[in-house]
DNA sequence: TATTTTTTTGATCAAATGGACAATTATTTA
DNA sequence: TAAATAATTGTCCATTTGATCAAAAAAATA
C-alpha cells in the first residue's frame, strides 16, 4: 500500500481510511490543524499510530484528506445551479442548501472556518487542483451572468468563497441570532 | 521580578511586556495558540526566550494577557451604552463603534474569532473574571431592558457576544460582502 | 563609585510529537 | 493449504518546544 495512486483499494483499506478520516475531521475541528495529534486521532479511532502513517504518509496528507472531501461535499449542491432558472432565486437556493448543510455539520463548519481565518491556502489548492473541473462550469456560469449585468462583476471563486463563510457563520451562531431576531 | 502582583513596575517592564503582547498578538492571530510559538514570538519582538519568559510565567499566560487586553479594548465602548437612550439605538451604535474597530483591527479581530471557533473558554474566564464589573453594569442594563420588554429575552453575554462576532464577521468578509452586495 | 537589584542569555532539560522500521500477525490468493 | 501480500504494532529516533537556571551584563540606587 505504498501507492496511492493504486486504482484498487481493499476492504480493510477503504475502512480504515474512513475510520481515520472521521476521526481526523473530529480532533482536528477541536484542536485545529497544530493542535491535532497524531495521538488523539489514533486514540478517537482505536488505532495505534504506525498503522494511521500506514495507510496516510503524514498527519497534513490526513489535514488535507479531510479538507477536499468537506470541500467536495459543499460544492455537490453547486451542481443543481442551473442556467436556465433566474441567477439570484438559483443562487438563493444554493445558500439555503449550503445553510442547511452548515447545520447539521457543526465539525464541518467549524473546520472551514479555521481554515479560511488562517488565510485558507490549502482551500485554494484544492479548488484551483482537484476541483478545478467541478467549480470551472459554475464560475463560466457566474461569469456570463456577469457579463450579462444579471449580477454584481465579482471573481466567482470570491462567491462561492463568500457564501460559504456567511452560511458558515450564521449557521455556528444560530442560537444567538434567533434568540435576537 | 517574581511577583506579578507588585504595584510598581519599571521602565523596561511596561516596555519590554508591551513588545511581547504587540509581537504575540501577530503570530497568535496568524498560527493560533497551539501554533504559534515562544520563538516566533521572540523572534517577532526581537528578543530571546528566556528573556520572554521572564516577563511572562509562561506562553499561556501571554496568551491570556493579549486576550484579556483585547477584551478590554473592545468592551470599552459598551460603557458608552446610556439607559436614557433607545434601547435599539443604543445597542445599534455600539454595534456601529464595534464594526469600526473589527475592521481596523484584523489581528485582534482574527484572534478572537479563532477564539470562539474553540469554544471560548478563556474569553468566558476573563469576562467573568477581572472584567466582570465592567460588563456587569451593562448586564443589568439589558436585563432592566428586558424586563420592561424593551429587547428580546437573551441572556445579556450572549447578547455582547453576539454583537462582537457578527461584527467581527462582517470585517472579515469585508471584501466579499462588499463586492457582493 | 560601590552595592544592590534588575535584566539578559547560553546552556540545558524533559516532554511531546511526527515519523521510521523491522518484526509479527492477519488476510488473500494461487 | 502454502506462499504471497497486506495490515498491525512495539520500539526507537530526531526534532520541536515550553520551561529552567546559573552566570553574566546592565541598570538603578545609595
Amino acid at each position: 500500500m505504498k501507492e496511492i495512486t493504486q486504482t484498487k483499494q481493499t476492504r480493510i483499506q477503504r475502512e480504515k481510511r474512513l475510520l481515520i478520516q472521521n476521526a481526523a475531521l473530529e480532533v482536528f475541528s477541536e484542536f485545529g490543524l497544530r493542535g491535532a495529534t497524531l495521538d488523539k486521532i489514533a486514540r478517537t479511532c482505536g488505532l495505534t499510530k504506525p498503522n494511521i502513517l500506514y495507510y496516510y504518509a503524514s498527519k497534513d496528507e490526513i489535514y488535507t484528506e479531510v479538507l477536499k472531501s468537506l470541500l467536495e461535499e459543499w460544492i455537490r449542491p453547486l451542481k443543481d445551479i442551473s442556467e436556465q432558472g433566474d441567477p439570484l432565486t438559483e443562487i438563493l437556493q444554493y445558500v439555503q442548501k449550503k445553510l442547511i448543510m452548515s447545520k447539521t455539520r457543526k465539525q464541518e463548519s467549524k473546520l472551514f472556518a479555521t481554515e479560511i481565518l488562517h488565510g485558507a491556502p490549502l482551500t485554494q489548492n484544492i479548488l484551483a487542483g482537484s476541483l478545478k473541473e467541478t467549480v470551472d462550469e459554475k464560475v463560466k456560469l457566474f461569469d456570463k451572468w456577469i457579463s450579462e449585468k444579471k449580477i454584481a462583476p465579482v471573481d466567482p471563486y470570491h462567491l462561492i468563497f463568500s457564501i460559504w463563510s456567511m452560511t458558515q457563520h450564521y449557521a455556528d451562531f444560530d442560537i444567538q441570532v434567533h434568540s435576537l431576531l
